[in-house]
RNA sequence: GGCGUGGUUCCCGAGCGGCCAAAGGGAGCAGACUGUAAAUCUGCCGGAGUAUUCCUUCGAAGGUUCGAAUCCUUCCCGCGCCA
């Protein structure tokens, strides 16, 4: 049976949607051309970071590409830089981030294919560790690699550029970065890396080592990188903007419905799964205003929740979603909380629920209105229960129990 | 190695002996307005207390002083120039 059983043309015009760059495009679809004619998948490569198991949407943009690829009959390899983990971040922000032990490589590596798996047909799926070549090079074959590239080039790099003219520091471990990853694809053959376009250097540096060591070189597709919640910053777990695949549904449609309008476009063409005519008609009803932006938004967080949980929970979240903010409904899940009768401390209860870091916060946000007793607004910070009865408190929008009296 | 310059609260960044829990901006939180959107406006934004008050904080440790983020000493770290 046939591997790959579409021509090269229709799989680089749906590889190369949504896509910022794709280097260099003729040379892809010689590649392309060759693996159909001769029914032999492409190695593709996907390399990441074990050190953040937590994966996002932000994520996904690569890894729906990589899913058609698979679709398409070639290659996946999913490599976890398990070694160059233990190098260290070259992103500079954080210096001390912890050296992960083997077995917390594992343990990522593992938490990480099962996130993938959302996505990715894991049958045909090969993991693979850079440890594995990487750990085995001597210092004389490090240093070989060393000198295949130059300073200025590694110093091109745009954050390097940045921190340079910052006036940042930069080590020379973070040189070496770049050069290991770019030697995984050497030692992997890869074909074809697939990487955001803040990997373009990184990618690139593959190309590069891949033809100094006699290869033939790789061709690079990059992403855009997905924004995060805010709208502005990139999604990313330490900035606290993402949307987590393990995120609940709830979490999940609500984090979607508070992302502009703007922003909302962006996930249509990066995060759904319609086609790109589907889209765009979507888009231009929206702009014409046959569409209204909230029921685009419903729409697209009902899709998102369904493929990452239980087909159908999109729309139970959906219908919460409207009951709770549209109806001003107190959903049916809330937190429920068994307290004693007499006197209640508010602020107590609130710091137990750690919807509170301190008193003068809690403080703060009663004088601000923001504590709701039964829906209206209360500037008490003691209650007194009368057993029995059931109380709902709300905290801002978000934080809410409701307590039951004994 | 020498010289210079800098390390401030979540981030950026003012302050350079008392009026400093420390300007301003960003982020965050709350309220108004909305579509739980964005934008905008308002308030808050180290901890404890109802509070005029106290405690902890300005790279680290000592010291000077009635009093230090601010001055001195040593140390640690960044950056630049020279070598």
């Amino acid at each position: 049976m046939r591997k790959i059983k579409v021509s090269a043309e229709e799989q680089l015009k749906e590889l190369k949607r949504g896509t910022v760059d794709i280097i260099p495009e003729d040379e892809l679809l010689k590649k392309l051309k060759k693996s159909y004619e001769e029914d032999k998948p492409l190695i593709v490569k996907f390399g990441a970071d074990p050190s953040r198991p937590d994966i996002h949407l932000g994520h996904t943009v690569i890894l729906q590409k990589l899913k058609l690829l698979q679709d398409f009959g070639h290659e996946v390899h999913f490599l976890i830089g398990d070694f160059t983990a233990r190098i260290g971040d070259p992103s500079g922000k954080s210096k001390t981030r912890p050296i992960l032990t083997d077995q917390e490589v594992i343990e990522n590596a593992k938490t990480y294919s099962q996130q993938v798996a959302k996505v990715l047909d894991m049958e045909k799926t090969k993991v693979d560790f850079n440890n594995d070549w990487l750990g085995e090079l001597s210092p004389i074959d490090m240093i070989k690699i060393m000198a295949k590239v130059t300073i200025s080039s590694v110093l091109e790099r745009d954050d390097f550029t940045k921190r340079f003219k910052a006036q940042e520091a930069i080590y020379m471990h973070e040189f070496a970065y770049p050069l290991m990853q770019g030697y995984d694809s050497v030692a992997m053959d890869a074909d074809l890396e697939l990487g955001g376009t803040d990997q373009t250097f990184n990618l690139l540096m593959g190309r590069h080592l891949q033809k100094a060591f006699d290869k033939e070189p790789q061709c690079i597709l990059t992403m855009p990188i997905l924004e995060g919640t805010d709208g502005v910053q990139k999604m990313s777990k330490s900035l606290e903007n993402y949307i987590s695949l393990e995120d609940t549904p709830s979490d999940m449609f609500g984090k979607m419905m508070s992302i502009s309008d703007d922003l909302m476009l962006k996930y249509y063409e990066l995060l759904c799964r319609r086609s790109a005519e589907e889209v765009s008609e979507l888009i231009g009803e929206i702009k014409s205003g046959k569409k209204h932006p909230m029921d685009a938004k419903k729409e697209l967080a009902v899709e998102i929740v369904n493929y990452y949980h239980p087909e159908g929970t999109g729309e139970e979240e959906r219908k919460k979603f409207e009951d709770r903010f549209a109806k001003n409904k107190i959903p049916d899940d809330i937190l429920t909380v068994d307290v004693e009768s007499g006197e209640f401390k508010v602020l107590d209860f609130f710091r137990d629920m750690e919807f509170i870091k301190s008193n003068g916060e809690g403080r703060r946000l009663i004088k601000q209105n923001a504590f709701k007793l039964d829906g209206k607004a209360c500037k008490e910070e003691t209650l007194d229960l009368k057993s029995g009865s059931e109380h709902i408190l709300k905290l801002g929008k978000l934080r809410m129990a409701k307590i039951v009296v004994k």
